[in-house]
DNA sequence: TCCCTATAATATGTCGGAGTAAATAGAGAT
DNA sequence: ATCTCTATTTACTCCGACATATTATAGGGA
């Protein structure tokens, strides 16, 4: 729908092929070229040190111009995947200059097959941060917080995990007690990895049915919540991690 | 010294007065634009939904060409900052769309006065995943990693964290354990938050005396992690990074 | 052998124009 | 009076050529 209107009200473009092809709706030209760069970079066809093809190069194989290839390498630079100098060319930085954290970089990581491995550090780092969060959310939630959750329980209840409105309302619900800590860099790292996991979880979910029943465990995890109860919550929020980890390592490896 | 040089090398720019005052010596023209831009909305100058001034208007008013000003914002784009739309000018996204936990972020967050409850918030962030940090290095550290651990403990105690040789020791020392975990993205979290909280203590510090002798604390850490005890490696960096909150929380609201 | 200078390759900065998309105002219909 | 549709305006988007700055590399000099 969307693209078919992209391409209705712009067929007398005479730009590249790359330009017609990867111009989605909303999408920009440099963004598109940084989305395919990134996505090559993280699915690791480049080594680190490896260097891109020129400026001039690059811009008429791709049939664009230098200044879109130019803003896509802002981009790339922004994110700390790469690092240009003159002379030396624009070459790939090592991972761990890369900032992996950043929803975007997360986005290019699992488009693909993504690394298993990473996944796996992203729900190690899960597992520390949400029941954390979960226990600050028990000392400083207020009405609002509380009433928040509940919604996003029943909506849960209603919609199963098997439709879309289901996981919105497990996001919701997460999104919930994350804010409830009143701290913003806990909201924002949860939601960047939130989003790029969910997406795993819901993409490699299509194989298997549903493990389990996973609504007493968001029930315990509230209840411990309401009642003010830190301890309880974070062992509550451990379980439901811990749990949803144990599947998807399972679906991975096999 | 060095921007010595590199004035010397170009006094027949002919750019306008803010290419000639903010370009450093290894800056780009357009990263010192996204850094003025950058630390005024990090530091509130900007409410979310103010629209900055047009692209052609800003150029001008500050003598660079749109190209230069058009890559900057892109930086800022990437790091969620800004979102531009046709018409509709460039304007500050709402702090929740931030990248917090982008470095070069951080880094813009704490020239100026940085916000008190950011940091704390920072704080709180650290102190809950360096402990776990500590807890999974305790299981999976090799030799190698104690060394380093053993390396930057004795840097540390010749030179103390009154100079800057003992803080990249320090650095080093936290560093190596975050390593040990094998787990990327536990680094890039932390490796991103401690160059930021290390830079406002550091900063802080320049007025009171250094609170007390952190070196058996970080001893303690270390054994606990030689001995593989992980219970006892989260519990004595849960200290370490308390006294460290405690220290900065003082020194910040008196 | 080492250091230093010259060169060439490559990125960076600049400019102005053409194209495109969206917010807003105004005309027409209900 | 309100709503819908169209036209205009405004700002971003993209382009390509030109000029400049930087630095890796090679070659000459001490």
């Amino acid at each position: 729908m969307e693209k078919q209107s992209a391409l209705e009200s712009g067929p007398d473009i005479e730009n590249g092929q790359f330009a017609r092809a990867a111009r989605g709706p909303g999408r920009r030209l440099h963004g598109a070229i940084a989305h395919k760069l990134g996505t090559a970079i993280l699915s690791g066809q480049y080594a680190p040190g490896d260097t891109l093809s020129g400026e001039v190069a690059f811009a008429e194989e791709l049939e664009v111009s230098r200044s879109a290839y130019r803003e896509a390498i802002q981009v790339l630079t922004a994110k700390g995947l790469v690092e240009s100098r003159p002379k030396a060319g624009t070459r790939v930085l090592p991972r761990h200059r890369w900032n992996l954290l950043d929803p975007e970089v997360l986005a290019w990581a699992f488009t693909g097959e993504p690394d298993t491995q990473f996944v796996r550090d992203l729900f190690e780092l899960r597992a520390i941060v949400e029941p954390a969060a979960a226990r600050l959310a028990a000392e400083r939630r207020d009405k609002n917080d509380l009433k928040r959750m509940k919604d996003a329980l029943t909506a849960m209840r209603r919609h199963t995990l098997a439709t879309e409105a289901g996981r919105a309302a497990d996001r919701d619900f997460h999104s919930a007690i994350l804010s409830a800590t009143r701290n913003d860099a806990l909201l924002v790292l949860t939601a960047s990895i939130g989003a790029a996991v969910n997406w795993t979880t819901q993409y490699k979910q299509r194989a298997r049915a549903l493990p389990r029943n996973p609504i007493p465990d968001h029930v315990r995890v509230f209840d411990a919540i309401a009642a003010g109860d830190a301890a309880g919550a974070a062992e509550a929020m451990r379980a439901l991690v811990d749990l949803a980890l144990e599947d998807t390592a399972s679906s991975m490896t096999r």
